[in-house]
DNA sequence: ATTTAGTATTGAAACGTTTCCAACTTGATG
DNA sequence: CATCAAGTTGGAAACGTTTCAATACTAAAT
């Protein structure tokens, strides 16, 4: 393995040279670039980025941390995240938390060691206050605080949005259908925008929302079937849980659209091979992973950003559920 | 930010000292040990990774190149990858190749300079060749040459359950469903083994191949309807290919599983609340994961393995297709 | 011929670790 | 008390780059 010294010598030149010839920074004469690209090419010689990384101090390499990229809108945030890191030559370390607090803390610690040149998170921590350096990080769909810049759907028109779709399609008793995981969520505005848009146009509505479904699908969608019969309208906070509700009520004899109209959120499905394909309220997943990036660029660059929170537009996307 | 010398000097030892304390090498006395920790403590000092990378001349970083980390399958694989890399102490970097050969090249070369420990690899050109230094190696699904250790599931065996399993579920004339994408692809194997299966049991069959149907699936699936009348089953190379096929057919008031039966490959259904549940040969991609990021590891420690092809055994699932 | 103002190039320091050898301490042994 | 081995510690080199001050050229202007 030959390194710029290698390269150097046979070209008769110095290593600083050699440097301002791969770097093309500071003169050099056609001559003499001549050379050194030649001995590069006989050395076969490439550039050792890890000791480039230590004396400069910095990596060009961001981290994402989210809770499993298993999940589809991750998997297709992630998709964009990293074809935009790539324009710009970074590249993508992922980072799996599961969604458990100390593994996000140790993650962070590691990352900080590894002088990553930032990180874009989707966790449950707060992570401002235990990342020691100044890291700068985006993160999505998690409101903390003005130091992390927060990347959104617009949550609260999205659950307005439902609402009314969901009125529109015949529904006259709608329910919200959620949980809480974090207190930082961004996605508590969705039951916000739904609520708020109920009571302005004077419409009944329902609420159901319980800490921590996945422990107990059978009893949270059994509950709330056997609850609230009277519901014709369901407004998922996530496609998943929209899915899931449907194929309980099916088993209930509810039909849906006939019986319950449903509207979920995300927009995982980006085809219609596999039903119902659920109405759905679109994250622009694409627009907030490019986002996130070019943002994260920026705080790299060390621009301060001029908002603390960038909410994008959703849209509904029908499907077979309403 | 404050280095390994800072310590040295508020514990009063030699900087050699404080690296073997950080490190457990070597001996140290406890008292020493002791005010050393409590420097470390005070300083809120922290290793520096990538300094350390370079000295070593290598760093625990594992390269995971696929087309799409989008598409269910590899997202599911990544997912298992980066558990079992963390389990010791290994990070993950994301490559999307787009299945764009020169991309995967300039990946390759990236992954050089930047002197990963070694590659995961779902590739289409045949790496082996383009990758000078060595890094080690394991394809997933491909098949190269004995330098590239190979990890896949039984696809062979995978064909040969298929058709059985067909004819089981009543199908008399099935048909294998496919395309080529590499000449190196082990997915080959499953038309040999549903092909050798048929022959094996005297059963009449059907092979559809064409090269990219991802170009015109119209006229892919039309054309496959329109000219093969009579086949009541079918083979897909993949759950995706199955699923659309699937939804064609439906168009056409082909019923399934009453008019033809159907079974995919992958299990990319990790739940019932998508219709049709398709009945499946199913990757063992939790295996092949771990198996994969094992037999690594071993590479990297240096080990040279026994085997250059490890096939992991498939099972089938019953959906509701068959 | 000498100065001048660029332009090109050199050489060495620095980045934060690990590692290795030499040197120093101990405590036990003869 | 001298010797020795084992246990500790210090100090410096090395890893492959970039960068910067200093020096060496070059060509035009005097």
């Amino acid at each position: 393995m030959s390194g710029i010294k290698d390269v150097a010598i046979l070209a008769g030149v110095a290593v600083g040279t050699v440097s301002r010839v791969i770097n093309n920074t500071g003169a050099v004469k056609p001559e003499t670039r001549r050379k050194v690209k030649a001995a590069i090419e006989q050395l076969n010689y490439v550039p050792n980025e890890v000791a480039r990384n230590f004396k400069m101090q910095k990596s060009k390499m961001v981290a994402l941390m989210l809770p499993s990229i298993w999940h589809p809108f991750f998997s297709e945030l992630a998709y964009y995240i990293e074809d935009e890191l790539d324009r710009e030559g970074y590249k993508l370390m992922l980072c799996n938390s599961g969604g458990k607090p100390e593994k996000e803390l140790y993650y962070l610690d590691m990352l900080e060691q590894n002088k990553v040149a930032g990180i874009v998170g989707i966790t449950y921590n707060d992570i401002e206050n235990n990342v020691s350096t100044d890291i700068p990080i985006i993160s999505i769909d998690r409101h903390f605080s003005k130091k992390i810049t927060c990347v959104t759907s617009d949550n609260f028109e999205g659950g307005r949005l439902a609402l009314r779709e969901l009125v529109k399609a015949g529904s006259k008793k709608p329910a919200f259908m959620g949980s809480v995981t974090s207190v930082f969520s961004e996605t508590m505005n969705r039951r916000e925008g739904f609520v708020q848009e109920a009571e302005a146009l004077g419409v009944e509505y329902i609420v159901y929302e319980e800490s921590d479904p996945v422990q107990d699908d059978e009893s949270y969608y059994g509950n709330f079937i056997k609850r609230y019969q009277d519901v014709d309208g369901v407004f998922a906070i996530t496609d998943m849980f929209a899915a899931k509700y449907i194929e309980y009520a099916k088993q209930q004899g509810i039909r849906v659209p006939e019986d319950v109209k449903v509207i979920g959120y995300d927009g995982i499905q980006d085809h219609t091979y596999f039903h119902p394909v659920i109405s759905t309220i679109r994250q622009p997943v694409e627009e907030m992973a490019r986002l996130a990036i070019k943002l994260l660029f920026k705080k790299i660059e060390g621009e301060t950003l001029d908002r603390d929170t960038y909410r994008i537009p959703i849209t509904f996307r029908k499907g077979e559920t309403t």
